[in-house]
DNA sequence: GCAATTGATGTAATAACATTACATTTCAAA
DNA sequence: TTTGAAATGTAATGTTATTACATCAATTGC
């Protein structure tokens, strides 16, 4: 047991494009990948939003809705709330300044959601939270 | 007193986009505006942008990120929190099958993200909560 | 072994969303 | 009445994402 909760052998394209984000500081855009990978033999967008979809959908990569970007997943394998990836909304905070990305839960976030939800009678299927500003040292 | 918080008289523009999304029952791009409203002489995108970004720094309007399309704002004059728009923060919920939206606040949402930010000295400038799922109605 | 199926890949073209640059107009305040 | 700020018009371009179709590779069932 213990094994990668939803993360198969990765496909050559899913690895370079999964590689290229992970050690990325900053989020990355599909096109700015894809000039990443020109050298590996990248030419076309679809390859990276066909990977993109991949890793997104095993949980190692997010979307980052505000920017149109993506970022690798900063959750190593079994963090707090459960095995690995597949845990519950992921939250982010993103500098405007610096770029940097800081990804957390919050509990008694996803919790109040999940109530209001419930009242409503809906049902969500992703849910998207994202803080824009200013980090600690850029807001200094 | 209780004069509008912060809806200047509206141009020619401005009050034409928004009376186009405060008609509409679903979100709404920046091009499907343009197209309601060359009739009435709009041509480019531009005009449709410049109107969007006024109409959404007096909290008239709100985009929806993960749907690149933008709604009236719900909330009438005064509501809960103070008088009007210029609120906290403000959530949606939105159907992937019929494409209503939703919008609502929770202040224990905002709080606890609030004390996220100020224990990581984060300086949040806008956020953005959206739950994409299935409305009452369509998920039965 | 070998068709049949399925998933991944390659490539081109196009669609959808958004901004830059620059010229012109409007209108209220000095 | 000038003048300065905001709004507008228009064209061109930049950025993000998808559709369509052909090919290739691995697995499965026979």
């Amino acid at each position: 047991m213990n094994a990668p909760v939803s993360s198969p052998a990765l496909t050559k394209n899913q690895t370079l494009v999964f590689d290229v984000l992970d050690r990325s500081e900053a989020p990355m855009s599909a096109y700015t990948i894809l000039d990443k990978l020109r050298d590996h033999g990248f030419r076309a967008p679809l390859q990276v939003y066909r990977a993109l979809d991949k890793l997104t959908e095993f949980g190692m990569v997010h979307r980052l809705e505000s920017l149109n970007a993506f970022v690798a997943c900063a959750h190593r394998e079994s963090s707090c709330c459960g095995a690995g990836h597949g845990h519950g909304t992921v939250a982010f905070a993103i500098c405007e300044s610096c770029s940097q990305v800081m990804e957390f839960h919050d509990h008694a976030v996803d919790h109040r959601l999940g109530d209001w939800a419930k009242s409503k009678g809906f049902k969500p299927s992703k849910t998207t939270i994202e803080i824009r500003g200013l980090c600690q040292t850029c807001a200094a």
